[in-house]
DNA sequence: CGGACAACCTGGCGGC
DNA sequence: TGCCGCCAGGTTGTCC
């Protein structure tokens, strides 16, 4: 679940504690985690590597280290988290990494269901070098968004989950966009009017900036650094609210499913 | 290109 | 109470 404003949150909870500090000692405990290297390598090779910046690329976390980088997919249930070095280590369960720092602290990656991915390269875009644009930069125009809509055929819910067309969306804020650009998820996006487009294009930033003020949706297992829930699904319009009145036209909500995902919609003012 | 589906994992939940 | 099977969802890879 974490989507753009969970790992957004998480990074900025993190920033000030890894920004500057070395790593002194490395463990990972499920060695599939680590893409292309043996545990053993990547921890070696982390050994002695500064944090210089910590920024968010799509669901991305990346690393800048003082040579090469590190970044981390949480996946679904993956967590980051900082901690004094062995403090209640044994109280999470699904601990799969630490990376011991300089200050006598340790950042501890956490995934229950081991989906999570982490990835030591000598540069970032090896990694994230095919993703779309960032929808809430400058980079993420309206006139390009309309562009490259027009090029597809395909169904305009799995397009937007599709990071190579644009990065940071997951099926919550998919469903919310839709929904405030009163969009049927199942439309084909090349169908789109010009001043549907530009409602989804407007959509798709409001959803993720009112995700990210909200710091998240802790919808199950997504917490902030610090431990604590986020708030945006106390804000939801549609996601898991199947059965409920819309709150813009009162008729029922409904879940079906396109692209093999679960998705929610309301059929009266979706079209 | 697009769509279906399996795989990667575990826990929660409904049904019996 | 326990067992079974489904569902949850991010991403990749395979197949048609």
């Amino acid at each position: 679940m974490p989507e753009l404003p969970e790992v957004e949150t998480v990074v900025r909870g993190l920033r000030d504690e890894v920004v500057g500090r070395r790593f002194t000692h490395v463990s990972c405990h499920w060695p599939p985690q680590i893409v292309g290297l043996s545990p053993e390598a990547f921890a070696s090779r982390l050994v002695g590597r500064c944090v210089e910046a910590l920024n968010r690329r799509g669901k991305f976390i990346v690393f800048d280290l003082s040579e090469g980088a590190l970044l981390i997919h949480l996946k679904m249930t993956g967590r980051l988290y900082v901690a004094a070095r062995g403090e209640r280590e044994e109280a999470d369960r699904w601990l799969r990494a630490v990376f011991e720092m300089d200050d006598g602290r340790e950042l501890r990656f956490s995934d229950l269901r081991k989906f999570g991915r982490l990835y030591l390269v000598s540069q970032a875009s090896q990694v994230i070098g095919g993703l779309g644009p960032e929808p809430l930069s400058d980079d993420f125009t309206l006139d390009e968004f309309l562009a490259r809509l027009a090029r597809r055929r395909g169904m305009i819910k799995p397009l937007l989950l599709n990071q190579r067309f644009i990065a940071g969306i997951g099926n919550i804020y998919a469903d919310e966009a839709l929904w405030l650009a009163r969009i049927d998820p199942r439309r084909r996006a090349d169908t789109l009017k010009p001043h549907e487009a530009e409602r989804l294009y407007h959509a798709i930033r409001t959803v993720l900036e009112d995700g990210i003020r909200y710091e998240g949706a802790s919808v199950n297992w997504y917490r902030k650094a610090d431990g604590a829930t986020g708030s945006y699904q106390d804000h939801f319009n549609v996601y898991r609210r199947a059965g409920q009145p819309c709150s813009r036209c009162g008729a029922s909500i409904h879940k079906i499913r396109v692209g093999q995902r679960g998705t929610h919609f309301c059929p009266t003012c979706q079209v």
